[in-house]
DNA sequence: ATTGATTCCGAAAGCGCTTTCGGTCTAGCC
DNA sequence: GGCTAGACCGAAAGCGCTTTCGGAATCAAT
């Protein structure tokens, strides 16, 4: 069966197109018996308007696309499948779409942007895990491209974002373990490229400041976002002579490489050193032992961010849509009391 | 600045905006001389074809969606970010978008799909995890909207699918447990709506058969696709009278959970029994101990989907289109030779 | 020089919808 | 009963591109 369009409605009532148009999106000079026999007569042959030609027509795209960080290959982004699932929900709302947008390179990624914005794909765009400078929000605001980054990048001030306080979380977290007695506190972190990194590695300083605590150069190891990469880190720090009593990391991901760097040196993590991780992935339950993790509240982000998205593509203004979350400390089994005391 | 567009091209070169869109299209009628200047101009002007407009003209989407299955929460869908990713970049050799679709329920995802086939949106469509009977194929066929199952239901002879052959996958794992010595192995399941469940039960069954052992309905439960379901289902059956020596479990998210059974019981999972999981997740190499798991090769399962969809799309008989790959087992450390031997 | 075949391009008709503009018709008012 | 206001709807002009059709120009062949 041919689907239905405007003309067939049109012709079959015996009224003119635009009217049926009118009609079926609510205009008010359209008598409400007419309206009423339009969508009843829309109903009935399931009537939906040809987005494409309505969008052709209006000039909005009614889709928003969200871009895919480069994969990080090892256990692949737990947060992507939640956060599409958010963005999906708070965009049907209208109707609209969602587009995941890929790029491999950081060129690439740039000529996509461009490409998105002049083709018109969407009306608005969601980043991730942004850089300390991140030519994507460059480029987004150059081209008036409503858009809202999930993390922050170095100057956050002009932009609308979501972000949990991760800085904040790891002050927390030196403080948790220097009340359980640790003074060597080791640090594995990310490239700090990533704003993300840096504000981590920022709270683990200050947390050590604030407990009157050397900062040592040799407690800190950078280390890409995977677990292999974090257990070589774990590995590095622990074999140091000036060996950690306790390991803060910048993902759960690389905690969960660490648990098993301890345990690979006949040590047992929460015992004889504790590690903590940030995310707070489901998943940390089941490492051995569980991990002890900063929590994030990410259950609705996705739709949270969404929400902001549509309501700066109203016309709000982006610098009204900052959102800061906080993380908070999810004890499991994997920190404990520093056994050699002092 | 202003966008470029096909008029303002053509008024700039002094031609017809036809003559520029054929040039700008490779069409044969136009000479070589034209079609480099009006190139040239175009890049200059760093213009794109609106991508709406082309759409309407041209009667395709240039687009495909794939339809996100209903959140089993928990531990969040793993493969859902690695298959986007793959679908995306085959999609981008055409330059074509990729939408993703959320649906609470069952019926609003049927609506969805009606919603998606008549507005035009997508040229086609890729669905997840189907059900022994899906409603989703059927309507995807009357709509005769291209898709491609990942997966398959139980009539699978008339569409394009891609899928792993789970139930020789099991048989093998039943083998393998067998050749441990074990002979009492119970099986953790999944609702049996979902056809993979079916098949993983079968191949379950089918191993018990080729090794002269009796199917025992004690030996086996039916859990969510949870962590915790599998959990619960494990702790069942290791406390029932004939408890098993060894666990298969559906999934690698239920086996997890298996896993912390057996250890919460005081029992040695590898040691006194064993638990083997399928999905081969990377993160199954941090549990409590590493899990042996059924691996399935799902690296670049994305592309050849991707592909096969466009293949059809261009006209390809969906029937030429069905691949089934095979798992193997992936040893870690969860599984072991039957101690109670006998 | 005339014809015929090519090559190249302009004109114009859509694609299916939205939206403005103005006209008709009914109702309300003095 | 004539006038003015609304109320309601038809007509038509786009949105930016693709694609068909035919005409003009060029060239070779007779």
């Amino acid at each position: 069966m041919k689907r239905a369009s405007l003309k067939s409605l049109a012709k079959e009532l015996g009224i003119a197109e635009g009217t049926v148009s009118r009609a079926l999106n609510d205009y008010p000079d359209i008598s409400p018996a007419t309206r009423e026999r339009v969508k009843a007569l829309a109903e009935k042959h399931n009537y939906k308007a040809n987005q494409t030609a309505r969008r052709l027509a209006t000039g909005v795209a009614e889709a928003v696309g969200y871009i895919m960080p480069a994969s990080t290959n090892g256990i692949s982004e737990p947060f992507v499948s939640q956060l599409l699932e958010g963005l999906s929900q708070s965009l049907a709302k209208r109707g609209w779409d969602l587009l995941v947008i890929h790029a491999t390179s950081a060129e690439e990624e740039a000529e996509t942007i461009a490409k998105l914005s002049t083709a018109g794909k969407v009306s608005g765009v969601v980043i991730s895990r942004p850089h300390k400078q991140d030519s994507r929000i460059d480029l987004l605001t150059q081209f008036k491209m409503p858009f809202i980054v999930h993390g922050r990048s170095v100057n956050h001030s002009n932009y609308a974002w979501y972000d949990v306080d991760s800085e904040a979380a790891f002050r927390d977290a030196v403080n948790h373990l220097v009340d359980l007695g640790h003074n060597q506190i080791g640090f594995i972190g990310a490239p700090t490229y990533y704003n993300f990194a840096q504000m981590r590695l920022d709270g683990y300083q200050r947390g050590l400041q604030e407990n009157e605590l050397p900062f040592n150069n040799a407690l800190v190891e950078i280390a890409e976002l995977t677990d292999e990469a974090g257990q070589r880190a774990a590995i590095n720090l622990l074999k140091s002579p000036e060996a950690p009593t306790a390991l803060l990391c910048a993902t759960d991901t690389q905690a969960i490489g660490a648990l098993s760097a301890v345990r690979s040196l006949g040590l047992i993590p929460g015992m004889d050193v504790s590690v903590i991780g940030y995310d707070g992935l489901e998943f940390g339950k089941h490492t051995n032992p569980p991990l002890t993790t900063m929590a994030q509240p990410l259950s609705h982000s996705g739709r949270q961010i969404g929400d902001m998205l549509l309501a700066i593509i109203d016309g709000g203004n982006p610098i009204d849509y900052q959102e800061l979350r906080s993380a908070k400390l999810l004890r499991r089994m994997s920190d404990g009391p520093n056994r050699l005391n002092k």
